[in-house]
DNA sequence: TGACATCTACGAAAAACTTCGTATATCATA
DNA sequence: TATGATATACGAAGTTTTTCGTAGATGTCA
């Protein structure tokens, strides 16, 4: 049973995550590298953060040898669905097609992507007629 | 001449700017209450917030009655690009196709607002090609 | 006018989040 | 085994954001 309420991650705790999820388990120091590719920051920060995701049940670790490995336990989706609610709800006033009006409309969206998106709602369109 | 950086809203000030987007010009009473709607707030909470956004450039205000009446400046459309930016990035590996599959999946998009997005991209793959 | 409601301004506490230094443990290896 | 590199734990300072109380101005109306 999941005790903790479900909450939403912290912009540095995303940013971890975002490592997590791309390169999957990590130990503190590669999550560290990666992160300053981007911008500088410190070891320890990276450490404290993980620790304090840890105890949010928001990554497991894997305490075997002497660098644990990190691994995210909350899902990708499951933040992603949240945090585009959120975005939804507070600016586009609740609308999805408003939403992705403004992806297509900003985001470098390449021609093949474009595609791509349309087959997908073809798709999702058939399948709720077959419903 | 624009001085200020353009910063991000926080958690309030995007709550706060949210009203003013979908109700206009709005006094503080105004805001508080429906704020109020959605969860337990005070009403100088909500004045120094917005005060804040003064000074920041964030809205504009217009003090000739005693009530002062506050108009959000910042773009619904800048704050949404900004933030599917971030959520792009840092959830979905920066694939605006993955951001947009995930809000087909879940958000509750009706059948007339996924044709809707169809002939959206439609009309924005045409108009790619001309270019 | 006096009493009362409502407004702004503002400081400062409280809460949330981030950063970093230091203590201490462990491991490899010369 | 002594040294140096690298690890975790953790407290606490620093920063940002949120909340609220209080003071004082202004409007209303009996």
């Amino acid at each position: 049973m999941e005790t903790m309420k479900n909450k939403k991650p912290t912009k540095s705790e995303l940013e971890i995550l975002s490592v997590l999820w791309e390169k999957g388990e990590s130990t503190v120091r590669e999550v560290f590298d990666a992160i300053n590719l981007q911008r500088k920051s410190s070891y320890t920060t990276v450490l404290k953060i993980l620790q304090i995701m840890h105890e949010k049940n928001f990554v497991e670790r894997n305490e075997e040898s002497k660098a644990h490995v990190y691994k995210a336990k909350i899902k990708q989706n499951e933040t992603g669905k949240q945090m585009l609610n959120e975005v939804m709800n507070k600016v586009f006033g609740g609308s999805a097609l408003k939403l992705v009006q403004q992806v297509l409309e900003n985001e470098v969206t390449s021609a093949e992507e474009m595609s791509e998106i349309r087959k997908m709602i073809e798709q999702a369109e058939s399948e709720a007629l077959e419903k």
